[in-house]
DNA sequence: ATTTTTTCTTAAGATTTTCTCAAAATGTGA
DNA sequence: TCACATTTTGAGAAAATCTTAAGAAAAAAT
């Protein structure tokens, strides 16, 4: 199934669309036309769909309903500006969210951002004895609920995340206390030293979080 | 196609890249307008590009995203300092990265290194009973993980990519230490027994590692 | 406003990697 | 084979990197 199928009859902005939401990563679909659409939707699925409602022949109110017939699949409806019936009409029918033409990239981006999130990222990340419930912040070791900081928890997640990679420490750093961050790269090491008392059985030999010398951290 | 597209419309910043470019052993073109950089890119195609966004003609924003229309191939925007517009925006575009002027030689070589690493290098080298991950930068030997140190692998890995071909000391020891290192060549021979402990049967007698007299190894 | 919690800084000490040196071993060409 | 050049090797020194602890600063909660 593909991240994001794009239902679009203008084939610039379309295209456009494309190139940006795979350019954050998702696996992108351009239909120009609701036949198109709705075939290819019923052939291999979509986790979201960015829906013009201009559209030729089946306009989208008729791909919003007949994708709605038997799935509740996120729908995004793109339209014209000051459509206000548009508006309420695909709301009514269902779609998740609504964006005026012109619109802004970044904020269509952002919302595809939150429906997958909400979606489809997963609450909770497994990994041996490590139970980790990123919605209620709450990491369980063994079970038991263990107390976290904040940042403790992001660079948690983020190795859980990246398991297996060597992640420098410029990286970890960044990441987690962003590029424009003041503080010094020692602050992550005595991150990395309260996680390991956290989840490591001996913290003085750490078998989760493995440290790469002269390059980073890696997590097994 | 060519490694690196420069478009830089100060043809002495740009020659003066093309040099340090050129001299890390990238094949580099040089151009000097927004236009010259399309009809190149579109003729030959380019593995990375790196875009001033000031240029007459056509800027560097168009410039990006006529390229970004129908690939992902990797830009590095470079512009004026402080002009967090221009950085929003190149993101925004797809650019990979992004370098402020005036900007150091070093920080940019070593983005596109990152770049070309992780875009265009596998992820892992298997070799008759050597198994080298890159990414967790762990060594295998026969299936049972070898404890390297950074130096080492570093070693390894270019040795591995240029199985065959002799290496001479000087080459060797420029690309793992840098040129300017202030180490004796002898330093690398150290390293060298090293390596062939963890991974030649019999380091008495190397076979994977050989000594060409004179000049350098060869990896067989 | 005070207390509590989290985050950051710092510096000493521990550890690991890297480098240097010189003797021993090996290869080369006359 | 011999003299010479180059490489290998081992041991210890030096340098780099990481860990840790303790206290200061900042942020959040009360």
């Amino acid at each position: 199934m593909m991240d994001i199928l794009i239902v679009e009859d203008n084939e610039e902005i379309g295209g456009l669309l494309q190139d940006f939401l795979e350019a954050e990563g998702y696996d992108v679909y351009f239909a120009t036309s609701g036949e198109e659409a709705l075939e290819v939707y019923a052939e291999e699925g979509a986790k979201l769909v960015v829906l013009d409602i201009m559209l030729p022949g089946i306009d989208g109110f008729g791909v919003c309903s007949r994708i709605r017939e038997n799935s509740n699949t996120p729908i995004i409806i793109v339209s014209a500006k000051n459509a206000k019936e548009d508006k309420l009409n695909g709301l009514m029918l269902g779609a998740d969210d609504y964006i005026e033409k012109p619109y802004d990239i970044d904020i269509l981006i952002a919302k595809i951002a939150g429906i997958f999130k909400r979606r489809y990222s997963s609450d909770e990340i497994v990994d041996g004895n490590i139970r980790l419930d990123k919605i209620g912040r709450r990491l369980y070791v063994d079970g038991t609920e263990m107390t976290t900081t904040s940042k403790e928890l992001d660079l948690l997640i983020y190795m859980l995340e990246n398991k297996g990679k060597v992640l420098p420490k410029e990286e970890l750093f960044n990441k987690i206390w962003g590029f424009d961050s003041e503080s010094e790269i020692q602050t992550l090491t005595v991150h990395m030293k309260w996680l390991r008392e956290k989840i490591e059985k001996d913290p003085k030999k750490p078998e989760r979080i493995q440290t790469v010398w002269g390059v980073g951290y890696r997590f097994e």
